[in-house]
DNA sequence: ATGACTTACTAGGTAAGA
């Protein structure tokens, strides 16, 4: 099974470089961030044309997540179920999984209203991981948190910045104390897989990226995985979402 | 230098992203 996580940064921009990049990758369950629109505006038919069922949770202008599968959608939760006037995760079982789809907050500033949001936010987080059900389970989406240096370009112009903070890595720390495993980050312990790259001044070009999108996955998961990797070719060329999809397969036929 | 791009909303400029 491949499961991958992309933030597309508004789904109408991007449907035909989303229809594109199914129609060449396969994924199986594709966890969207960013899709900037309604329920009712999203392009349910496009994506249906290409094989896909849509579970989405939006908002209109800012913010939406959805999970697009094509081995099922079932068991859709919206929200945490608690109140939030954002719509920043979807929850679903695709083929057997138990997936998330989520977008954290950005935090603007250390100094914001906006960076407690965040850091609640992630403790809900938190615990929704620690009271799953047994099963496997994948959290995936765009976290706007480096986890740690490896995973910011200059981490001494990120000083007093959000994103790499220590109270939002040790959120990210506790989400994974539950049992989960940031599969990129141990299949690559050395690589940096930057996920997004501004569009501002040629980073991409010059690779000055953040790892902020993320696969986390249960421990069963983890041993099952086959591959981890960013898809740094999305990045490229016309109209690209700012952040690169990241990409797991696993292996759920075999023991163990 | 808080800019550089890109998006939605809406027809000019703002808010937001990270």
């Amino acid at each position: 099974m491949k499961i991958a996580t992309w933030n597309v940064n508004s789904v109408a921009a991007r449907l035909a470089r989303l229809t594109s990049w199914l129609a060449d990758t396969q994924p199986d369950v594709v966890l969207i961030q960013e899709t900037k629109s309604t329920d009712d505006r999203f392009p349910v038919a496009a994506i249906a044309d290409a094989g896909y069922e849509v579970a989405h949770y939006g908002q209109g202008q800012w913010n939406g997540v959805a999970i697009l599968s094509r081995v099922g959608v079932t068991d859709v939760q919206r929200g945490f179920g608690d109140q939030d006037p954002e719509a920043r995760i979807i929850g679903a079982t695709c083929g057997g999984v138990q997936v998330y789809s989520c977008y954290v907050p950005n935090g603007r500033s250390l100094e914001d209203p906006h960076y407690r949001y965040k850091l609640d936010w992630l403790g809900r987080l938190g615990e929704l991981a620690s009271t799953r059900p047994v099963g496997p389970f994948v959290l995936g989406g765009d976290f706007n948190v480096a986890p740690s240096d490896l995973d910011c370009w200059d981490p001494p112009s990120f000083l007093g910045a959000t994103h790499v903070s220590e109270p939002e890595r040790a959120a990210i720390r506790a989400i994974e104390s539950t049992g989960l495993i940031d599969l990129i980050r141990v299949l690559h312990p050395d690589e940096p897989a930057y996920s997004w790259w501004d569009y501002r001044g040629g980073a991409f070009h010059q690779n000055h990226g953040l790892r902020i999108d993320l696969l986390l996955v249960d421990e069963t998961l983890g041993r099952r995985a086959t591959a981890g990797y960013v898809d740094r070719e999305a990045r490229k060329g016309v109209k690209p979402s700012d952040h690169a999809p990241v990409i797991a397969e696993f292996d759920l036929e075999s023991e163990g």
